[in-house]
DNA sequence: CTGAAAGCGCTTACAG
DNA sequence: CTGAAAGCGCTTACAG
């Protein structure tokens, strides 16, 4: 009593107000620089917010303006298991910073279990949360992506998702990419029997990538000698595919990782028997995302600028919330090869220490 | 015009009521379950509440309720390069998980860069976007996070910070933790001549593991033998830091890596050279977030549950937001040692694959 | 030109 | 017991 509690003590509006001699509504309008209010109270008003710390509260303004001020970068649980780690927190960079430059809010949903009937990220928009979502999955099967894309929400698809032709998507072509590197293996390191370690393939992703393999494949008339074996994206699946072959593993000189986790997990395979990388056997992976550079050898792959993907689609979020609706609404990012010693390139031992 | 938007017809707890044909104060009531309205009356607007997909907007019950809904997780930019993606997954995983149980929002500032003169995060803080904090910050310089615990805002700090006493920590002994792992190393696998790579010395995890690497070095009388380079938590440091000692690596057996990244970059410098791992040289991590089990040799480690720290965190945040304040103000969860092959515990090749 | 009311969507304290 | 006003903190359309 007699305290004034040190946190509680909200600054509104009106302190600042008052503090200046007007009313809120004035004080509203100087500090977002209205032609209605003179330099001098403007500067008043500025100088009294400062000195008191005003913050305008969140929860009003959303209100009055009906805009949260957020955007929701949504994960469902599935994704993170099948993209890992890095490339959530690439993504998250990448959706913050331009946030940041707006002022907005970034909310994580990562939707853990979907018990409660309606998906945690349908919540987050229907509560008015959030503005917009940037939406990461991309198994093929997933109904929650469907129904927010086409909820009339403003969201935002990081991937291809060719079964949803009227979203917004920002991704890269897979398709394209998987062919240039195995091509790549085939031309320039004259791989001749070819192994393609695809991830889950209902995942867009993975469908993509195998489907480049195979154009690269067939365009070479390697076909007859090649062949998929389906893994899941992690680094067990890929030891394992490898081990799948028994000695027939011998016979391959060539094998085109869908991603990098399941090139390391294939590397190691190939090492325990025996084999070199990539001496008897030339390895790509695909992503990018850190470690592939690491290994030894080091991992020659297709470098996936996810950062920039979730800035390109941030990008483009804010302006389908803003009403401004026009560039394409399927948009790809380039990539680029990164050539390193698995496939042959870069002579062991040569490449400088990072 | 006559055509109805599909997406912002927001439904309102008035359209509700009306549905019903009471007030909104009352369909307020009958969906908080108040004994004053009739089970009759409750009934009806469930289900109306449910026909018209009533979500409640959560602008209008912050504002009413002076209370967010959401936590916000602060990332200083300084802090993920030092801990690295996984261990930020892991504890977003925890937090979110925790946070979903209560039905509130996960916000995350990363202060990509503090340009606005106010850090993000404390904008988050101050316009009541969140009830609360989760810091994961770790660098003793950093002045936000003592200006933020001391604000009297609900923060709950991941890790140790012996200089903020007032403040609500949860964290780990990495003092105790080192030791042991270092004694490990002495006891069971006879090391001599130990060197330990730190984390850079303005974080107090470095300091403590380094403490904790000290004490036990020094129990056993070994102290004259041993040594310590400072790194910074990077696979680069771990490399540079073997190769800085030149040919004198060879009259060192064991190295403790005060993290496993450095460990990986050690343990690439000391193969490059021609030293086997465990044989020539014992070498051990800390963290356990991931990677090193794919290595080769395994890397014996101290697993961190950053995971379980952040769902405890998140926890204590949310009875401090509800005014719960008892429980210990400083926490500790136990570790566990994680034994591989790196510390030639188990014998290469042994080890089931993963 | 400027003052001050209305209203965003809730919840609860108050009046009847 | 129950109906409906008041008010959270903003911003802007409206009245003067």
């Amino acid at each position: 009593m007699g305290k004034i509690p040190a946190h509680r003590s909200a600054v509104t509006l009106r302190d600042v107000a008052e503090q200046v001699g007007i009313t809120a509504s004035a004080a509203s309008m100087a500090l977002s620089d209205s032609s209605r209010i003179s330099e001098k109270t403007k500067t008043l008003v500025r100088a009294a917010a400062a000195e008191l710390g005003y913050v305008p509260s969140s929860a009003a303004r959303a209100l009055r303006n009906q805009r949260a001020g957020a955007v929701a970068l949504i994960v469902p649980n599935t994704t993170r298991h099948v993209f890992g780690h890095s490339y959530f927190m690439h993504v998250l960079t990448g959706v913050s910073s331009v946030a940041n430059d707006r002022d907005t809010q970034v909310l994580v949903s990562t939707n853990s279990d979907e018990a409660n009937g309606l998906a945690a990220y349908e919540r987050v928009m229907r509560s008015k949360s959030a503005d917009g979502a940037i939406v990461t999955s991309a198994a093929v099967t997933d109904p929650y992506v469907e129904r927010l894309s086409q909820s009339g929400l403003p969201v935002v698809l990081i991937g291809n998702f060719p079964y949803l032709p009227d979203s917004i998507t920002v991704g890269i072509d897979d398709v394209a990419a998987e062919a240039a590197i195995t091509r790549h293996l085939i031309q320039v390191h004259g791989t001749k029997r070819l192994m393609h370690v695809s991830g889950p393939l209902d995942h867009q992703t993975a469908i993509d990538r195998r489907d480049g393999f195979l154009a690269a494949v067939a365009e070479a008339g390697l076909l007859e000698s090649s062949l998929v074996i389906e893994g899941d994206f992690s680094e067990d699946a890929g030891w394992q595919a490898v081990r799948s072959l028994g000695q027939g593993i011998r016979d391959i000189d060539g094998i085109v990782f869908a991603n990098d986790d399941m090139a390391f997990g294939g590397l190691e395979a190939l090492t325990d028997q025996g084999l070199t990388v990539p001496g008897d056997v030339a390895i790509v992976g695909f992503d990018d995302f850190g470690l592939s550079r690491l290994t030894t050898p080091s991992i020659t792959t297709v470098s996936v600028p996810a950062e920039d993907l979730a800035r390109v689609a941030t990008e483009r979020l804010f302006d389908i919330i803003d009403g401004v609706s026009d560039g394409p609404a399927h948009q790809h990012l380039p990539v680029s090869l990164t050539l390193r010693s698995s496939c042959g390139c870069v002579p062991k031992g040569a490449q400088p220490h990072r």
